[in-house]
DNA sequence: TTAGTAACTAACCGATAGTTTAGTTATATA
DNA sequence: TATATAACTAAACTATCGGTTAGTTACTAA
């Protein structure tokens, strides 16, 4: 019945993704957003209510960009193997957006770690535990490790996956490879 | 020939510094920081310039705290156990300021990858390079690694620094302990 | 063709950011 | 004790923050 948009939300949404990517909620201003998004606030605010309303959206659009790998890793069979590829698999994401700006989810852990702000705590949170309980699940697979082995582990590559984040902001292919292959050689 | 100072520079220097570091750069404002620090906004501009100019000088406060467990990496002459050593001392200085906030150089290295200040990332870089050479150093003391091996283990060890930086945010001491031995396990 | 409606532009809102300044108070020295 | 000077308070500054709204434009469906 009436005019219609003239940008597609899944667009505008991946672009302010991206910039809320490279630096953070708080440095990102609605000004930045116009510009990025190649739309005027008031678009903004129809389509996603608030900046953090915005922001919100785009951390749930980056854990859909990283659910499939999430999923491989769930659904695959190979025990420590599935782990290390799936170390692989999250490089090849930041790569893929040209961004080196770390991982969403631990940038935004990080910048909201000391705010009150429940809802995203819990978004990401969620993540995290859910990345934590798959690889103890995949540890376990390995018969010959008793529970505290398993239990020590997970800790260890769920911790090692931070130095993963820091790593993948650096452009060098080599070192984040043999960052790789160091952590996984003797579990 | 006038009035005195009511408040002491370096103690109201500490307060800003864990502000920071509590908070990041952006997020603190000057009025958290009058808070804090328990003086007006004047008082913190005659004796620190800006906003910049007080983070810069919480920055070089923390090195300065953090240099004494830099000096002792330097200085002693136990190899890869250095390192060790290094890492339980760098969760400690985190215990003791009573922060859960990380390592203020990594936060601040993180908030400031994306914006254009020399200065800040001149600071950050200078310490980090600093580190990484001692790695080095340290694992070339044992005469049977090769040169390659070295430098893999360097770059482990420096990425694996950030996983401890995450880790001395959650308030557990027994998995940071196992996340250092799990690191230096098989080196 | 036209009336209704949603998308648009752009100016504006109050609040707050970092910073400065005018005016006041306290003190060290002469 | 008087005076010079620096430390203080508090209000104002400009710019920008996130967010809103009045008015215009374009398109759909009747």
């Amino acid at each position: 019945m009436a005019r219609k948009k003239e940008y597609n939300e899944g667009v505008v949404l991946e672009k302010a993704m991206n910039l809320f990517w490279r630096n953070g909620y708080e440095t990102t201003s609605m000004k930045m957003l116009e510009k990025e998004m190649g739309i005027n606030k008031f678009s903004i605010y129809s389509s996603f209510g608030s900046k953090r309303g915005l922001f919100l959206e785009s951390v749930v659009n980056y854990k859909k960009k990283i659910n499939s790998i999430f999923e491989e890793l769930k659904n695959s069979n190979n025990g420590i193997e599935d782990i290390k590829d799936y170390f692989y698999n999250s490089i090849k994401i930041c790569k893929l957006t040209g961004n080196q700006k770390g991982c969403l989810v631990t940038n935004t852990y990080n910048e909201f770690s000391e705010k009150e702000d429940d809802q995203i705590k819990e978004l990401i949170n969620s993540y995290m535990n859910n990345l934590k309980e798959l690889f103890i699940e995949k540890l376990k697979q390995d018969s010959s490790k008793d529970e505290l082995t398993v239990l020590k582990q997970a800790n260890y590559l769920f911790l090692a996956k931070n130095g993963l984040a820091a790593a993948s902001r650096v452009n060098n292919e080599r070192e984040i490879e043999d960052y790789i292959e160091m952590t996984f050689k003797n579990l």
